[in-house]
RNA sequence: GCGGUCGUGGCGGAACUGGUAGACGCAAGGGACUUAAAAUCCCUCGCCCGAAAGGGAGUGUGGGUUCGACUCCCACCGACCGCACCA
């Protein structure tokens, strides 16, 4: 037996040399084998890889390996995210052109993927600020403006004042900008619109379908889109200006109409501007409301506040009833109609703003005796169970049937020709505003002429390249700083015009690359129609759960668009998406300051578990985190590949922790996995050191009880691996390789036990070889095969070795476990009670009474009731 | 507030559709080898009683269904995540 260690240092780069050498991971479209499309979010090129990534990309190239062996035609490419604010951050900082800044980071991270062994196809790489990547977006941009897919309106738009940039409503999190964390402003500005919202309900329907999802990001895309159905109602006006006669309100409640107590309008309604107009009190009112909706502070305390306009609403059921109409800062203007009715009772915000302004609080809906109307509500009763009272014609309706009878008798009546009630359904999704003031994007390909409007670059002119040529002295957008770039001809009169400035958010870039992927070479057109058919959707797709609604919403959109638009046949992407946890590790602080964990020594255990640093001063064990550089709780992959090998952190990566879940980075874990690796090594080269001839007729009870547990492992790793239980495959790995040790270290002087082990060790090299793959070569080398195991086929397990001649069975005695019992495979359920009723143990616990009832489980158990 | 996910040893976690709870790894303790250390190998390792054999309770808490519950149902407690004036 070799007592050389094997060195990772060594072995890894030779063998990444030597699957370039031979093209191993190159993908060719016109392969006849079915096939199998994985990927992995694309990162952005912020300067280095993370232990995220490396969990991220570790997880996707454990199944493309896995896909390939099992002979799939295997799709698995890589690209970069590269347009974004960080890249212009870096020039205003260290004066650095955004282009270089974020080339250098790509060719660094190549470099670090490189070195991480993945299989990936690298001819395939694509960045998205490559005017060959981003002439087809245009391109894209300008079909999708043909198809009707875009629109240009003037809108309030989420102001980041820290970015200089406008955000979408998706990328506001808590009135805060997603990326610089700054309270969000609202500004009117002309913006680009891609039209979402046009298939609002066919995304939300798709969601049924997408059952390779998980369930909460499919419920998260759910609530986003906020699909509700109501009824449109008119009000006619008593007391308003400007000839404004009437308003309109949308509710989902149309069966507490006659629980109406007021009607209110958001600031913004014309309603509450015409008032405002000879109304100095109600002007001050409506500037106040505006402020509290854009400061992040006030929407957290935001406080129901009301402006009675004097005006009257009459009720459109009974005209004899008449309701104050209210200005109030808690309607939203895009919303619905910007208007409501309020009903107290039923409606948590309705009865909080009708205490206030001590308006009536009359229940309409009863559900039970406890619910009469006499008893005062001490808060709104917003369920839907019960029947309706105090509402005339509707007395003793349902909910459900009060609001169709509503629904139909506003329908059918009608004031000036048209319906009182119309029936609608509305969506919280907004159109997706995709322009941005930023230089480092792809240019909108868009000339302003005064005469023509907004006029498309013309074909022949993509792509609208970014000048070099730019200063970040001043804030604000570089290309509307530039002297001559946006100074262009209209494409139409060719008199002198503006280029549009704007860019687009990068969330475009990110919406089709997996498009892009299928085929990159196509300099002509975005995909190959054919070809990206052929390989879409991506069977497997894995990354964060950060990106749930933002990316996979906008990319099954797109993917909608780019059908619409003529270029692909399919609706959804993805067909099955994981979403990975993040890779978290302990925090450390002495006298106030973090500290790394290459810093520190941790003494004792449990509650006496404690650290200090290594000149040792105390330190505190602080909670464990997302892992970031402002808390020092870093850990580089470089240095952990330098150190132990990518493999190692591969494995690491993949053990413990189950892959939807958080792994929390420990040093020890690390140092386990890298034994492990050191352990594969000793089992492979003592096997390979055994002298094996052709397989034996005969096999000893040891060799086959070791093949039993190679056949067992090769059945259970393989399911876990198609079900992306990671860590449940690797301790099925360890199980083998404990059985295979114990075998080699107790003699192998037996021919059979020889082969069978020989067998145990070569399955043990394929099994690892989707997790760690340099590793499994050098093995695989040992054995003395000159093929590569990349290429091997993924092994299959033997049924007859996965059943046996005997079984045993538990027995237990009112539900515990007492004893156990080995009965032939194919015993009857009857033979097996009858040698259970005679078992010692069965008749002690008995105590000689008769036995009330045995239940037997075919191959599970056996019950003995006493 | 609404919605969701999850509570299992010192730690990460496993347990197929209701059928031996604690696989596997980490940490810890003991031993072997060594001049010594590292590496490696062997043994022990959830809790309580017991020298052992064996026994008792046990998967956040309380109840229920069942021959049998980590798994299903009800209520509660706690942690995490998402949404949050959406009419």
């Amino acid at each position: 037996m070799t007592a050389e260690r094997y060195d990772a240092r060594a072995a890894e780069p030779k063998w990444q040399k030597a699957w370039d050498e031979a093209r191993t991971f190159e993908t060719k479209n016109d392969d006849p084998r079915p096939k199998y499309y994985v990927l992995e979010m694309f990162p952005y090129p912020s300067g280095r890889i993370h232990m995220g990534h490396v969990r991220n990309y570790a997880m996707g190239d454990v199944v493309a390996r896995v896909k390939r062996a099992k002979g799939f035609n295997v799709l698995h490419p890589m690209g970069w995210d590269a347009f974004g604010l960080p890249a212009e951050n870096a020039a205003i900082e260290r004066k650095v052109h955004p282009r270089e800044w974020t080339y250098s980071n790509i060719a660094t991270m190549r470099g670090q993927l490189k070195s991480m062994g993945l299989s990936l196809d690298w001819s395939r790489e694509i960045a998205t600020c490559d005017p060959s990547y981003y002439r087809h977006q245009q391109k894209l941009f300008l079909d999708f403006l043909k198809a009707g897919l875009v629109d240009r309106k003037k809108s309030k738009v989420n102001w980041d004042p820290v970015d200089n940039t406008v955000l979408a409503n998706e990328q506001v999190i808590d009135g805060h900008g997603w990326r610089s964390g700054a309270p969000v402003e609202i500004r009117e500005l002309t913006q680009w619109f891609l039209k979402i919202s046009d298939y609002s309900d066919e995304l939300l329907g798709a969601l049924d379908h997408l059952d390779r999802w998980p369930e909460k990001v499919r419920l998260m895309q759910k609530n986003w889109i906020g699909k509700s159905e109501g009824l449109l109602v008119r009000f006619m006006l008593e007391g308003a200006r400007d000839n404004l006669s009437e308003v309109e309100v949308y509710t989902t409640r149309p069966d507490t109409l006659f629980g109406a107590a007021f009607v209110a309008v958001a600031p913004d309604h014309p309603i509450a501007q015409a008032a405002a107009k000879d109304d100095k009190k109600l002007k001050a009112f409506i500037e106040e409301a505006r402020k509290t909706g854009t400061s992040a502070a006030a929407i957290e305390t935001a406080e129901k506040h009301g402006y009675d306009t004097g005006i009257s609403a009459v009720h459109p059921l009974d005209p004899k009833r008449k309701v104050p109409v209210y200005v109030a800062n808690f309607i939203l203007m895009d919303y619905g109609t910007g208007a409501i009715f309020g009903c107290p009772a039923h409606d948590q915000r309705d009865f909080e703003f009708a205490t206030k302004y001590h308006l009536p609080i009359v229940r309409v809906v009863q559900n039970g005796p406890e619910d009469a109307p006499g008893v005062p509500l001490l808060e709104a009763d917003t369920g839907e169970d019960g029947t309706l009272v105090n509402s005339e014609f509707l007395n003793g309706l349902s909910v459900q049937e009060a609001k169709d009878a509503v629904a139909k008798r506003l329908e059918a009546a009608s004031i000036g020709n048209r319906p009182t009630g119309k029936r609608q359904v509305n969506y919280r999704l907004r159109d997706w505003g995709i322009s941005r003031q930023r230089y480092w994007g792809c240019p909108i390909p868009i000339i302003h002429c005064e005469e023509h409007g907004a006029v498309p670059v013309p074909d022949k002119d993509l792509p609208v390249q970014l000048p070099d040529d730019i200063t970040f002295d001043r804030p604000g957008n570089p290309l509307d700083h530039h002297p001559t770039w946006k100074n262009v001809p209209c494409p139409v009169c060719g008199k002198p015009s503006r280029r549009e400035t704007d860019t687009m958010d990068t969330f475009v870039d990110s919406s089709w690359y997996f498009a892009r992927f299928t085929s990159p070479d196509r300099t002509d057109v975005p995909v190959d129609r054919k070809i990206a058919d052929h390989w879409l959707p991506v069977d497997q797709y894995i990354g964060g759960i950060e990106h749930a609604i933002l990316h996979l919403l906008y990319s099954r959109f797109f993917t909608r668009a780019m059908k619409k638009a003529g270029y692909t046949s399919l609706d959804e992407p993805f067909a099955g998406l994981f979403t990975q946890g993040m890779v978290v590790h302990e925090t450390y602080r002495a006298n106030g300051e973090w500290v790394s964990p290459e810093d520190i020594v941790i003494t004792g255990e449990g509650a006496a578990r404690g650290a200090t640093t290594k000149a040792g001063a105390a330190v505190e064990i602080g909670s464990i985190e997302k892992m970031s550089k402002s808390k020092k709780n870093v850990v580089d992959p470089d240095d952990i590949i330098a150190r132990y090998g990518a493999d190692t952190a591969r494995w690491f990566m993949l053990s413990d922790s189950p892959p939807e879940r958080d792994v929390i980075w420990t040093e020890s874990g690390v140092e386990g996995a890298g034994r492990f690796v050191q352990r594969l090594w000793r089992i492979v080269t003592g096997i390979a050191a055994l002298a094996v001839s052709g397989k034996p007729a005969q096999f000893s009870e040891d060799a086959l009880a070791l093949r039993r547990a190679t056949h067992a492992a090769i059945a259970a790793v393989d399911e876990n691996i198609e079900a992306l239980r990671f860590n449940v495959a690797v301790a099925k790995i360890y199980e083998l390789s404990n059985a295979a040790l114990t075998r080699l270290n107790s003699g192998a002087d037996d021919a059979s036990v020889r082969w069978a082990l020989r067998e145990a060790g070569e399955t043990l090299v394929q099994l690892i070889a989707p997790m760690m793959p340099h590793l499994a070569e050098e093995c695989w080398a040992v054995f003395g095969k000159d093929t590569l195991v990349a290429r091997a086929p993924w092994p299959k397990a033997e049924a007859s070795l996965l059943v046996s001649d005997t079984i045993t069975l538990p027995v237990q005695v009112n539900g515990k476990r007492r004893d156990e019992i080995t009965v032939p495979a194919a015993a009857s359920p009857a033979e097996i009670e009858e040698a259970v009723r005679k078992l010692e143990s069965v008749v002690r616990a008995s105590e000689g009474k008769p036995l009330k009832k045995v239940i037997v489980v075919p191959k599970r158990i056996v019950n003995v009731v006493v």
